[in-house]
DNA sequence: ATATGTACCATCTTGTCTCATGGTACACAG
DNA sequence: CTGTGTACCATGAGACAAGATGGTACATAT
């Protein structure tokens, strides 16, 4: 398992090693259950912050390409190939797409737009 | 027809106007075809950039709260009173709730919803 | 002791957006 | 020539968030 990390590059360090370990599962190159190098090591290795590398597997986690069993370390989840298929985002990406579309064509202003969406962010419901 | 601006308040200046002059339509101080100040005049009165008030307008004309009517000036609209009743914010403000509330209950990151929005808004598409 | 993931505190830099400002210019009509 | 709305250029201040960093601490189990 060879991760290498472009400090330079567009994309945030936490995203490229996602799309690096999705990468290699899909690939082959990690199957289920085979360990992945704990949270401090990896930092250690890639000279990065152990915060960072935390934030990459967590969400692996929510996504279910990685499952971590506590003081043993983390894990390739046994469904990982299916599950790091699957793109939480891109639907994101096509709900918010066709919501805002609609937006403009009603004539609501971007400045509009935007302000209502950190209103809702913002806001103490769930 | 008063207006009165808080420099101070939270409310940006624009905003402000657009409300005022709802506010007169609604409660009658100003009826259909009653025609308003001109754009640099009311700046002038009130101290503030031709732009911030041309926005205003330009922002009351597409909720049809006010007309224009090129060289002659700006006019109150005819149905002016119901329009102004309309809020297109609150819609837009529904319709992000929902969406949001179901990205977060699928366990998207808020961090991940802002990034997808403010890619979806810098999209050259329209 | 050592190592696991995880949680809290905090700071800093970078980038982007809003709001409001200013200047200049245009076509239009009185 | 003056006044209408409108359109471009641009800039500055302020707010906000992401990304990444650092330190400290905890319960867990070997």
């Amino acid at each position: 398992m060879e991760i290498s990390i472009d400090l330079n590059g567009s994309d945030p360090v936490f995203a490229q090693l996602i799309g690096q370990i999705k990468a290699a599962v899909q690939s082959g190159a990690l199957g289920p259950g085979d360990p992945l190098p704990s949270i401090r090591q990896l930092a250690n290795d890639l000279e990065l912050n152990s915060k960072t590398v935390a934030k990459a597997y967590r969400l692996l986690e929510r996504d279910s390409v990685v499952e971590t069993r506590g003081y043993r370390g983390t894990f390739v989840h046994p469904e990982a190939k299916s599950n790091s298929e699957v793109d939480l985002n891109a639907w994101v990406n096509q709900t918010l797409t066709a919501t805002i579309a609609e937006f403009r064509k009603s004539g609501v202003t971007d400045a509009e737009i935007r302000n209502a969406f950190v209103n809702v962010m913002n806001e103490p419901n769930n």
